[in-house]
This record gives structure tokens, C-alpha cells and sequence, in this order.
DNA sequence: TCAAGTTTTGTTATAATATAACACTATTTC
DNA sequence: GAAATAGTGTTATATTATAACAAAACTTGA
């Protein structure tokens, strides 16, 4: 099933400013705290770097990032934090670019519109109960149930469209 | 601009059975007539075996097949084949698995909607105004202009869902 | 038809993304 | 504190995709 974000319509989950990573951080704590999950320094770290991004980043820069904080890693080290990241609503991945991106209200789970600008890679997550629910209708008569849907938009975000 | 398949509502573009992959090919063969482009023997093998398949394959899926017929032939070679086909619309590639499958109505540009299961891997194509539309009327109050939407929604197909 | 230009293909090498496997460490549980 | 579980480090390798350049095949126009 294709599960709804609270906030409805129209609001971005995308922010970078630096005191909202440290509340990001304090709340993505706080609900592996409820699951009971560990929250480790491992993954704290590769939330925070995704969070600082801003924007979607690969494996591979993450992997460096973490390198220069002096940490030892390797691929897989990124990977499975990403992976926890991922499972609990952290972060998502965009399948089109191969991109991990930083949600801002993990609290509730939800599904999402990734808007990407092919010129400059900038990213706005949005929001639609309508798209939601109508691959639901579309998928319901083919008996086919919905676990995730991918919806990532590709075009020319304001700035771009302008500049050209 | 998210362009709209023909046939609004329901309609499912997948094909496989024998006789419909030969008159898929002369189709496609008929449409880069149309188009001043070069239908080469490449091209066509590798959508006939792209057709053939009947469900979304791999690049290098391909290029075993491919080299099965005596071809010889290396990445670049079936990359630059289903290039070609994906500028065409000839073929879809699923990035969510990094797959590629057949789209048995080319002659009309279009965006499509992908049912993917996640237990037998079994790909429906549906389509929908309704969800482009959606896209679209999400996308433009950020000023966005959409050009591709890839809508890739993971879970069980009839079948899998009874057996399980 | 043939020469020049263009497009397509062959080939080698390599980049970019992701996972397998196994040992070791840290944490939790009882 | 011992046993079980979960997480991490490390090495190796799988998977997906592209760069670069030479050779071949087509197209175009004289």
C-alpha cells in the first residue's frame, strides 16, 4: 500500500540550512529511539552529510565526505548506513540518477514527487494525495498492490528555464 | 512537456506473443521511415530481442543474447542500440531495476506508468491522463517544466500476491 | 561513380554504482 | 558475564554504463 504524507498538498520536504540539519538530526534520533533502533554514530553521520548536501548525492561523495571526516570506510559502509537511512524513511533514493536525498518529516510515512532540474540537478520534493491515489485506482484493476511508487520528474526547475 | 499516450485509460502496452514482435518490428521499421532514421540490423536485433524477452531485461541480458547469434558485440554495442531505441520511444528503460522493455505503441509519443513486481519481476504498462495531468499541475506552481516522468511503482502482481 | 562527409559499428579500456563474504567489535539480553 | 544479536571494517568482486578512437557502412552531391 501506498502510504500518504500528512502535510497534504503543495509543501516541500527539501531543506539544508544549518541549524535545520541539527533539528533533523534530533528528530531522526528521536524516532529511532521509538523503534528502537539504533541510532549510530555511523548513521548519524551519513544523515547529516546527506542533510548538509542540500541536494541529491551519490554513494561515492558521501563515501569521501565521511573519508575526510578521518573515518575509515569503504562502499559498503555508506551503502548500509543508507540502507538503514532508507528503511526507516530517512532519506530517499532517486532510481533515475542514482542520487540519495534527505527527507524532512520521516515522522510519518509517505510517498513522494521528486522534481529534478536535468540542467543544474536541483531537486524539490512535493507532494500529491491525488498521484497517490490514482496509481492506486490504476493499479486496483489489474489485482496488482501497490508497495512503492517511484514518481521522479525530470525538466527544467525556474531558474534554469529562465537562464536559457 | 509530459507528452500523452493515445489511448487514454486501461490499456496496457505490453506484447510478446511471436507474430506481434514481427509486427512490432515492421512498425518500428515503418516509423523510422517516417523519420528519415536508419533501421539497421543492430537496431532490430537488439529490439527483437528486447520484444521477444516479453518482460523487462538487462543491457548485458542483451548482450549475451546478442552475441548468441553469432554477433560479436560489447557494451557499447547494445548501449548504443538501445539508445537509439529509448530516443524512438521504441523501447522504455526502468530505472528503479535498470531494465529494458518494449513499448508496443511507438507511433505516439506518450508517458507510461510501470507496475513492477517485486516477487516475479513481471512488468505491466498502464497509462494515465490523470496521473500526468497530476504531475503536471504539481510541478507547474514551482515553475517547473517537466520533460520526462518516470513512474515506476513496485508490489505484488495478481499471481504473487495469491501465492504468497 | 567516386570523393567527401556523416553516421554507425567494432574494439579496448575504464568509470561508476553496488554487493558478497567473512572476521571483528560493540551492544543487548538474560 | 556469557551468549546471542547487531553493527562495522575490510577485501574482493559483481553489475551497469561510458570514453575514446579506428574501421566500416552509408549518404550526398558533383
Amino acid at each position: 500500500m501506498v502510504e500518504s504524507c500528512s502535510h497534504s498538498d503543495q509543501t516541500s520536504c527539501t531543506q539544508s540550512s544549518a541549524e535545520q540539519v541539527a533539528v533533523f538530526l534530533d528528530q531522526a534520533a528521536a524516532l529511532c529511539s521509538r523503534r528502537n533502533l539504533r541510532f549510530t554514530r555511523l548513521r548519524q553521520q551519513v544523515l547529516e552529510l546527506v542533510c548538509k548536501a542540500g541536494q541529491p548525492v551519490g554513494a561515492y561523495q558521501l563515501l569521501d565526505a565521511l573519508r575526510e571526516t578521518g573515518r575509515s570506510a569503504a562502499p559498503p559502509t555508506v551503502y548500509r548506513a543508507l540502507d538503514f537511512l532508507l528503511e526507516q524513511g530517512l532519506v530517499h533514493r532517486l532510481a533515475t540518477n542514482n542520487t540519495y536525498l534527505a527527507c524532512a518529516h520521516p515522522q510519518l510515512p509517505h510517498a513522494a514527487v521528486f522534481l529534478v532540474c536535468s540542467a543544474c540537478g536541483h531537486t524539490q520534493e512535493v507532494h500529491s494525495r491525488g498521484i497517490i491515489d490514482e496509481i492506486g485506482n490504476r493499479a486496483g484493476p489489474f489485482g496488482f498492490t501497490v508497495e512503492h511508487a517511484a514518481v521522479e520528474v525530470s525538466g527544467l526547475c525556474v531558474r534554469c528555464r529562465r537562464e536559457q
